[in-house]
RNA sequence: GGGCGCGUAGCUCAGUUGGUUAGAGCAUCUGGUUUACACCCAGGAGGUCAUAGGUUCGAAUCCUAUCGCGCCCACCA
């Protein structure tokens, strides 16, 4: 073995050797449990970020532990189509400017095919290269033809249902791409504005979009609200009334900021009288806009109208502001859809000849000047902060549109058809789901014809997909980790609207409906018969990856041996900000396609992050690129840095320093390996006189001798026990940070610290059995988090007869050992390294020392190890303290007994006393807290006794530990 | 604006049901080269657990308020 571990010699070989030797893939076992992990799939032109390492690693050490559970651990490895980002990627790379004109849309497809096919090898390569145990043998992609044919079924399910409607939406329109763009497409600039303040009749409205104000409208008010009827009166004596909110009136700097045309240095104001806006609804006008004479009708809305913004009033612009969409839905007024701008950016002929033909912002101006010059204009606040949503790709302002789209309604209710409950069931044998079950038969009909059930059992069952998707969580069918996200979850589902699908870009899974005239067909498969138009949009990529968990497992045949064994999955891992895109989804396309949910636990991350804290980002190119960490420190490094140190949830930190760190534990395992196999050199099976154990590949001569062990040995096997539990159990809580921390304070500061060290000293051929076993046993417990490295070490030794990855995971060995009597030498011998330093004894030299106390034995059998670890010649132990302690020396207390250095001429008399002086003080003010509390009759009735014993005895210590020394005389 | 969360050692973070002297890595200081490992070993120092109240025999942990920070959602006359 080479002095350090060089993980390029080895990480390509290790992967591949796993991959040949099927581990990757499930065992077909039918006894075996099945485990399953759906990938959240990259995208497909993307390259491996920080991000993926981050849920692989995670993802591969609960695969890796269930398999070596002996579970049938499957992980669905594949890639996403990423619609939009690969869109324009191909786009940029084909350097097409404009779509529509350039390109044919078979043209792009094809190119764009091409492309992925290449970025998909680069990404897959990628993932292998972070150690991932995923089945690529079954690999999917989110755009592939099993996939689309999922797609186009669970479509036509949903419009079947009723549950797909096509209808109006206000979409993201940007007039310098002529393109709809998806709401993260879409920037938010901070902006000073104009915001005019504008005669409405006697009303007074403000707004930035002047240039929308020209058409009939409601003025909406607010019922409860207090209107104050005001006059304004000008120098030259002409005096008019105007209605504004009272608030406004009453506050005058406001007042003033908004109404500045008409509130001039010398104009006098004067509160009129003071009205309810429900004395002001139903009033009718006409009044003069920049445009055309226009009919206002006062109506009210008390959620919406709110009386601190503006003037207290507003009228809307249904067709150009997704508020005023929805205002104008609730109140149900169609009439006043006036389509004033086109999708050219240009306003159209209802907003005037004045500005008919201009762009938008020329067109406000102008219309700001039209209203000025006819007096319409009584205010101009030329510093309004707001903020404006931009096109990231042209920079232009964003325009709200409105056009055609197709929705998923979440909020209408239907009877669900789920499939007949057989087979396996719900995971792990809990029959009973908390929302009713469905008939056995498909269909709405035979839902009513059950005679089991009285009353309207359709009605019983009717059930909205919004109520499926928080049922999941509500219910505890599904259970995210960590807990707080249900929180997150609620709220969202709470808030959740229609789910519009269809989007105006090419690469993607094409809508299955077609058109003819007016008819139209919804199916998997065009229709047959001329003239079928098919719906030039493609399906959100969401809509595609809510499929996932069962897409790729061979839905929508139920009959398929994948779906049928490994569906619905274990665990959906991912990213926090993942969990309405995408997890939510899955839920609710799961319950609704298959009547299951598609997994019962959900473990969230967090973000990486750089080793500030700092969110990662190209603009600050604080970015850690994990190929170039892998080239640097190897890929297990990696992995350990990005989950210690780490809890659920939580953003992680990565820096090269913490990376260095965790290249180094695994470099300190190699060389704990390297040592335990240069006392014990690796045999085929065997080799060794005497032969093998068959299992385990360990010759007869290296294996545990119950009969004759030392404390050093029951150490060994009882702290190696002990470690089995708490990982085991860490990960079974998804604990990761923990075991992760844990195994490694065992390996270094534990193992190799005491056990190696005191074992050169014992030198006994069963203490190094004891140590092969128990470095075995680590192996397999560090599999999961740095399988690379274990593996390596694994194959070296010839540790097993076979791969690690396919070990069996450790159980304890139940030979009742115990720990607890090396400890103690471990205490003892840590004590004189300590009292040796700071009383500036010579490291390198061996000097004499004493020990005294009651129970000597085990400390006087583990003498050799003592005096090894602490460089001490000759070790003498008494038992009662002679006068010694009285001499020239230092004094301390460790495990029960009292230590003793005698000076010989070493130790400075004054330094030892200010060490010794230092403990005393320590020990003495621990010893009043101990005491006080001890003495409150409080804490000893209330508190549970196994404590009040513990803090009994502490302080029985201390007082001896004060007596010893101050016997010291000082 | 609505929601969620975080302030613990110089830095980055753990701290599970409230219960010994609050832990780790990195950095730092003192020393060392010993049958694997300088990607090392041994020993130190370093904390008013953001602040102020409260509950409790007992609070980093539970409650309230304040200050500071972050994230998600919304996009508002």
């Amino acid at each position: 073995m080479d002095k350090a571990y060089e993980p390029h010699q080895h990480e390509d070989d290790i992967y591949q050797k796993w991959e040949a030797s099927g581990a990757f893939q499930p065992s077909n076992d039918p006894s075996k449990k099945p485990f399953t992990i759906p990938i959240p799939p990259p995208n497909v032109t993307g390259t491996l970020h920080a991000g993926h390492s981050m849920f692989i690693t995670l993802q591969d050490i609960l695969i890796r532990w269930h398999r070596m559970l002996g579970d049938a651990a499957l992980w669905i490895p594949g890639t996403d189509h990423a619609a939009i980002a690969t869109e324009s990627v191909v786009l940029k790379q084909l350097e097409i400017k404009d779509r529509n004109k350039d390109i044919s849309r078979e043209k792009f497809l094809e190119e764009a095919r091409k492309w992925t096919a290449k970025t998909h090898a680069r990404i897959t390569e990628q993932v292998r290269k972070m150690g991932a145990s995923c089945d690529w043998t079954r690999e999917a992609y989110t755009f592939d033809e099993p996939r689309n044919h999922a797609v186009n079924v669970i479509f036509k399910k949903l419009y079947d249902k009723g549950l797909i409607y096509r209808g109006d939406r206000m979409v993201n329109w940007s007039v310098g791409a002529q393109s709809v763009l998806a709401d993260d497409e879409v920037e938010w600039e901070d902006r000073s504005d104009t915001f005019y303040s504008i005669r409405c009749g006697e009303f007074i409205m403000g707004t930035v979009r002047a240039e929308t104000k020209c058409s009939d409208s409601p003025l909406f008010v607010n019922s409860a609200g207090e209107y104050a009827r005001v006059r304004y009166t000008q120098n030259d004596g002409v005096s008019e009334t105007i209605i504004i909110a009272k608030n406004l009136f009453d506050d005058a700097p406001r007042r003033k900021k908004l109404l500045n045309l008409l509130e001039k240095e010398d104009s006098t104001v004067e509160l009129v009288e003071v009205m309810k806006g429900a004395d002001l609804v139903g009033q009718e006008f006409e009044y003069e806009t920049y445009a055309a004479k226009r009919n206002f009708v006062v109506m009210a809305d008390d959620e919406i109208i709110d009386m601190d913004k503006g003037t207290g009033t507003m009228t809307i612009s249904v067709l150009h502001s997704q508020d005023d969409y929805d205002l104008a839905q609730k109140h149900g007024l169609d009439q006043y859809r006036f389509e004033k701008i086109g999708f050219d950016g240009r306003m159209k002929a209802i907003a005037g000849t004045e500005v008919e033909g201009l762009a938008i912002e020329v067109a406000r101006k102008k219309a700001a000047e039209i209203m000025k010059a006819k007096g319409l204009l009584v205010g101009e606040d030329k510093n309004y902060l707001h903020r404006v949503p931009v096109c990231y790709r042209s920079g232009t302002v964003v325009e709200p549109m409105v056009s055609r789209q197709w929705f998923v309604d979440v909020e209408k209710e239907f009877v669900p058809d789920f499939p007949p409950a057989e087979g396996r069931g719900l995971r792990g044998g809990f029959g009973a789901e908390s929302t009713p079950q469905p008939p056995l038969t498909g269909g709405q009909n035979s839902a009513t014809a059950s005679p089991l059930v009285k009353g309207d059992l359709g009605d019983s069952q009717k059930t909205t997909l919004k109520k499926m998707t928080a049922d999941a969580v509500r219910g505890n069918e599904v259970t995210i980790i960590p807990k707080q996200f249900e929180k997150t979850y609620f709220h969202w589902i709470d808030n959740l609207r229609d789910w519009c699908i269809s989007r105006q870009i090419w690469w993607g899974h094409r809508i299955p409906v077609w058109y003819r005239g007016e008819e139209i067909f919804v199916g998997t498969e065009a229709p047959t018969g001329e003239g079928w138009i098919q719906d030039e949009d493609t399906l959100d990529t969401w809509f595609s990856s809510a499929l996932w968990p069962f897409s790729t497992l061979g839905w929508p045949d139920e009959q398929n041996t994948d779906f049928q064994r490994f569906y619905p999955t274990s665990i959906l891992e991912t990213g926090h900000d993942i969990l309405f895109f995408w997890v939510a989804r899955m839920i609710m396309f799961g319950k609704f396609a298959t009547g299951k949910y598609p997994f019962d636990t959900v473990y969230l991350h967090g973000l990486v992050c750089d080793a500030k804290g700092q969110k990662m980002s190209k603009s600050k190119g604080n970015g850690v690129d994990p190929l170039e960490i892998i080239e640097k420190f190897g890929t297990d490094a990696l992995r350990l840095s990005l989950i210690i140190g780490t809890t659920p949830g939580n953003n992680a930190n990565l820096g090269e320093e913490k990376i260095a760190g965790c290249r180094n534990l695994c470099n300190k395992l190699w060389n704990i390996s390297r040592f335990i196999l240069s006392q014990s050199p690796p045999s085929d099976k065997g080799e060794l006189e005497g032969g093998c154990d068959e299992k385990n590949n360990t010759p007869q001569s290296l294996l545990v001798r119950e009969e004759e062990k030392t404390d050093l040995q029951n150490w060994i096997i009882a702290k190696t026990d002990d470690l089995i539990t708490e990982i085991t159990s860490d990960l079974e809580k998804y604990r990761f940070g923990d075991a992760a921390q844990k195994l490694w304070n065992f390996t270094w500061n534990e193992f190799a610290d005491w056990a190696v060290e005191a074992a050169k000293a014992e030198s006994n051929p069963n203490t190094l059995a004891c140590l092969r076993e128990s470095l075995k046993t680590q192996l397999k417990l560090w599999h999961p988090f740095i399988p690379f490295v274990t593996e390596a070490i694994w194959q070296e030794g010839k540790l097993g007869g076979n791969l690690l990855i396919s070990a069996e995971w450790p159980a304890v060995s139940g030979k009742n050992s115990s720990a607890k009597a090396f400890e103690q030498v471990c205490e003892i011998a840590g004590k004189i390294r300590s009292m040796r330093k700071l009383a500036g004894v010579d490291p390198t030299r061996k000097i004499s020392a004493y020990i005294f106390g009651k129970n000597l034995e085990i400390l006087e059998e583990n003498a050799t190890i003592i005096k090894s670890l602490a460089r001490i010649a000759s070790l003498t132990f008494e038992t009662e303290p002679t006068k010694r302690t009285t001499e020239d020396g230092a004094t301390d207390m460790a495990a029960g007994t009292t230590i003793f250095l005698p000076s010989s001429g070493m130790i400075d008399p004054a330094v030892e006393q200010a060490r010794v002086q230092k403990e005393l003080e320590a020990a003495k003010a621990q010893l009043v807290g101990l005491l006080a509390k001890l003495n409150n009759d409080g804490f000893l009735k209330s508190a549970p006794s196994n404590v009040v014993e513990q803090a009994r005895a502490k302080a029985q210590e201390l007082e001896e530990k004060v007596k010893t020394l101050e016997a010291k005389g000082l």
